[in-house]
DNA sequence: CGTATTCTTGACTTATATCAATGTCGGTGG
DNA sequence: CCACCGACATTGATATAAGTCAAGAATACG
């Protein structure tokens, strides 16, 4: 397609697949641009296909019963997503919106289970990627099942830096829109407080807030509070 | 070894292979008892082995470095466990601890990907096990984050069920030692907590309690409980 | 039997949600 | 270009679920 395979293998999901069997997958591939605020695919919605983000950024969220959402993870380049059949499920367990304009990469669900078969390393690898989210899981269970929600809010934070971080003059800015909802959904906590937790901070000089925008000025003393078992 | 390859056969885990593979994996397996309150490995160690259990229940613990313990999930016979290699690291991310008398199947580590390469059946259906595991704990993560923790409980209490329930005189008994510590560690709350919610419960006749023992007497309106926004 | 867990229950505290009001930014269209 | 609108954010007051502290009771075990 128009996509290279000399960017896929910049990738570590591919690193060591050989330019055929690349060239194979790129044949099957579909490349589409997602706007900001759209979903590459809906909770609940046929799994018809797998997916990969070349550029942008993209939130996975799941909506409850009675309406409530969070956000399952965030997907950044590079990320595999969508690959509900390997649940061994028909259909999507969650939303996934651009939060920037961003390109993904889709290919027929079908197709999943036939790379892996002919291709043992991208099985291992694959399974390398779900075994890494499940242990971000388990973080993220253990934090909520132990830690305060301020010492959450900074663990995510700091998450975040580490994935989407860009040097900015003032410190490392969130490349990407977010909002004190998304980080709230993200922690388990309202808007409402996390407002409050960022103004603390930024009253302690260590972010510098904005509109759907956060920029981390001291990483340090935000790290010791991530670590920390009581506050400075 | 001493354990025959048509026990294996029936875990959905090795359906798939062939007597010559079974046996060759069996070839390298070593079977151990395990004693409850014993450990399988414990958290931090260096992954020598990867396990099978047999029969038993195991629950697989965390603690984080201020000494708070969440279990991470509970082991059933037919679980593979134990493979952090799959997730690219050298030493199991928790503690298996054996709740009742124990027999598992362990495997060097070195032999994972020299199976799963040999094996690609088995790989997709190992991949779709840890995508399981995901998904679990994704729902919990949701639960945590939206629900308070009566239903919490509600939902684990019916998921024990589910996994390990034994048909009694009086209703459902959950078939292996549970405190209400291990129910908390596994809702994210305190003992005293659980407690008072089993109390409630057991004066609405719904569960009826004992030590380290819960039997569930009236499991629809548990579900209510767990389903319906409010209680009832 | 006594000792050690595990469990229950009450009184009190607190973190965090909820409710409510107001402020601020940034884009759109008149 | 400015004014207005809607989305996002802040902040105070209040409510409450659940944690903490504390004491005792029940059960298992050696």
């Amino acid at each position: 397609m128009r996509v290279d395979r000399t960017v896929l293998k910049t990738l570590s999901l591919f690193e060591r697949m050989t330019d055929r069997d690349l060239d194979a997958m790129l044949e099957h591939a579909i490349s589409r641009r997602v706007a900001p605020g759209d979903a590459v695919f809906e909770q609940g919605a046929q799994a018809k296909s797998f997916f990969l983000l070349l550029h942008g950024r993209l939130k996975v969220t799941q909506v409850t019963q009675d309406g409530q959402q969070i956000i399952v993870r965030m997907v950044h380049p590079g990320d595999l997503f969508g690959f509900a059949m390997a649940l061994r499920r028909a259909d999507y367990p969650g939303t996934a919106l651009a939060a920037t304009e961003s390109v993904v990469l889709g290919w027929p669900t079908e197709m999943w289970s036939c790379f892996v078969e002919q291709n043992p390393r991208l099985a291992v690898t694959a399974m390398q990627t779900i075994g890494q989210r499940l242990e971000e899981a388990h973080t993220r269970i253990r934090e909520m099942s132990t830690e305060e929600v301020e010492k959450r809010v900074a663990h995510a934070v700091l998450r975040l830096l580490k994935q989407a971080g860009r040097p900015v003059d003032v410190g490392i800015c969130i490349d990407f829109p977010i909002s004190r909802q998304d980080i709230a959904e993200m922690t388990g906590t309202t808007l409402h407080t996390v407002s409050r937790i960022l103004s603390a901070w930024e009253s302690k000089n260590i972010v510098k807030g904005g509109r759907q925008k956060l920029t981390v000025t001291d990483a340090g003393r935000l790290l010791a509070l991530a670590e920390d078992a009581r506050n400075l």
